[in-house]
DNA sequence: TTGGAAATGAGTACTACTACGCAGAAAAAG
DNA sequence: CTTTTTCTGCGTAGTAGTACTCATTTCCAA
């Protein structure tokens, strides 16, 4: 029996190529493909792949939501995140959102058959390009994933209106609370992210996808 | 005679993707596909398709820059950007950069082949929804491209070490300029761009690529 | 229910940024 | 070779952010 998959993908392009690099796989065969999580969510409930293919940059909600999302409703079935995205922050989220495998799109021929093997044997695949970040920002040390730092939600707040420009009085207004304050959890924040300046708040504020 | 055409893209997928959906269009004819810039420039200096189709996030160069240079080269080869970015501002750069046409990562066939013979012909191809979007900003008024306000290469220089989260000292001291300077820079930048703060600044580096 | 984290607020001192106006030198454009 | 733009620099303010310490209250979890 093959290896059942889907694909949840919004560029056509890209489910044309995995198509037409499954068809070269003997024990694959993909059964759908999804250009959105709703379609996809509406897919799974007539059949279940054995893996699903999963872009994290979907046009109506956030790919690990959606991971989640499924693996809540199909525990058995194995997702694998495919993107283009070789940030180690975005792979540790995936990862623990319920992801066994992460594929870069410009992954070859052999690399896909073996993800697909591995994880439908209730493996893990990550992408070897992938692997290496995560190493090397392992042995760089301390600044490895600023991502893992949590924020409260009231820090995540206040750091989102940092990244949309409103100074601390606009915050302070905005919020209900004194100047004070606003100021105090920006020290907070710029010091929980060892950020220098409002540079840094922003660009964290970015990289976090508060903006 | 069918039209020839070449991709660039650094995504497997999408290569197989294109070749499977040029393959149902009987006067389209695939000669080679190009995984970066360098890769590109060689593969041209045997084949010139007539069109091309070029990502513009590539491993080793700025689309733009790339576009400019095939375009200088071989002057009646078409160019047509092929991307996943639907950012207006991103549209304009590579169309002043010599592109006839901007096409959708999630395109369809009909719409593929439409644009292939429009370029092929001499025309024009931008995306719908592309265009639905600059004309969006057209309406929306004045804020219609930051990108068209020019910045002087010192002032670029100096918003890139912004984003760089250095301090208008800093800033002073790596360019051997005075404080006073190097604020002046900051204020005028500020000015040009309608930035209420460093926030405002630091996002607009990031927007310009220059970070 | 109690202990700890989170959120709120104040005080103080200093530094950085904002917001100009003005002007000479250098470089680019015509 | 001139005109314009750019780059440089200074002055003066006022406003915003940096960098803490400390104290209350509120709220979630053990």
């Amino acid at each position: 029996m093959p290896i059942s998959i889907a694909l949840c993908d919004d560029h056509l392009l890209v489910i044309n190529g995995l198509k037409s690099m499954v068809k070269q796989l003997p024990d694959v065969e993909m059964i759908f493909a999804a250009i959105d999580g709703a379609s996809l969510l509406t897919a799974l409930e007539q059949r279940q792949p054995d893996v699903l293919l999963l872009d994290i940059q979907l046009p109506d909600v956030p790919g690990t939501e959606l991971c989640r999302r499924v693996k809540k409703l199909y525990p058995d079935m194995q997702v694998v995140a495919l993107t283009s995205h070789d940030d180690a922050n975005y792979v540790r989220q995936i990862l623990r959102n319920g992801a066994s495998g992460y594929l870069l799109k410009n992954t070859d021929l052999p690399t896909l058959q073996k993800a697909l093997q591995t994880v439908y044997d209730g493996g893990r695949f990550v992408d070897e390009q992938i692997q290496k970040n995560l190493v090397h920002e392992a042995i760089t040390g301390q600044r490895m994933s600023h991502n893992d730092i949590p924020l409260t939600k009231r820090e995540k707040e206040i750091l989102t209106l940092i990244g949309q420009e409103l100074s601390s009085q606009e915050i302070a207004d905005k919020l209900f609370i004194s100047l004070r304050t606003a100021e105090n959890h920006r020290f907070n924040i710029a010091k929980k992210l060892n950020a220098r300046n409002t540079a840094a708040l922003v660009k964290e504020a970015i990289r976090r996808g508060l903006v």
